[in-house]
DNA sequence: ATATTAATATTACCTCGGTAATATTACCAT
DNA sequence: ATGGTAATATTACCGAGGTAATATTAATAT
């Protein structure tokens, strides 16, 4: 069917933007969009008109009309893209080492305490499974 | 001085397999790097000078000249490509949640035992230097 | 009926990564 | 000196993400 390899799904700034907002909400319009977005830039309505269509068009987000208004929902998953993304950059720039790129988000000390704890949680789950 | 934020480094996936070759050799030539990458398609070999123009007016490569050949350098560190590269995506896909994504490697069976001990000596160093 | 309003549709353009053919340059061999 | 050779330089184009103005459409209020 419309399954794409995971390292074919490729999304550029503001169509992840677009896409978190969707996610998050479940449902949205251009509008909940445009509202919800307000770090950065803000885009024109009718910028994110275009994207949500065009992210439409590859088959990332459909949409109902409620009232003649498009209530778009995402048709992938957030989990979905983010394997797709980290798996590629794991394989492009962190010779498909996870530890690799784990060492490059610690050297930023971009891991909390409360983040280490997961972390933990996380690898001793792992454990278990195999 | 040339310091950008390292969140503005983007690479795209050709000047990205350039920039490997010339981290993993140090140094090299157009032909070096067009002898180098074979897997998936291979780029002309003007290609290849082009972008590595491109990358050098960008100031991630300079070069010298060795009997009229250009023998280009790396002027940033793979390491600093990784952290900018990584953070970024961290911010932008997994709400700056290293567990998140460490996750998402984990449900996609990229981390082998090997890999595994890696990551927990890795968090284990980490917790001796807080 | 018609003007306003609020939505989508159309159209056009910019930037940048990628692509590569072709032109230029300069050394070197004959 | 000159023709091949091997490098860089120039030029041009494509596709996709992003940008947004403007046109169209259709419901509604008067």
């Amino acid at each position: 069917m419309s399954k794409k390899k995971l390292s074919d799904i490729r999304l550029g700034r503001l169509e992840l933007q677009i896409m978190n907002v969707v996610w998050d909400r479940g449902r949205a319009t251009v509008h909940d969009v445009k509202d919800t977005i307000s770090r950065g830039r803000k885009p024109a309505y009718s910028t994110i008109l275009t994207m949500m269509r065009k992210l439409e068009a590859k088959g990332y987000l459909s949409h109902d009309v409620d009232d003649r208004t498009y209530v778009y929902r995402p048709t992938i998953s957030r989990q979905t893209v983010r394997q797709g993304v980290i798996g590629d950059l794991l394989d492009r720039l962190f010779e498909g080492s996870p530890s690799l790129l784990l060492n490059s988000l610690v050297e930023q000390n971009r891991i909390s305490e409360e983040e280490l704890r997961e972390i933990r949680k996380l690898i001793t789950k792992r454990r278990k499974q195999k």
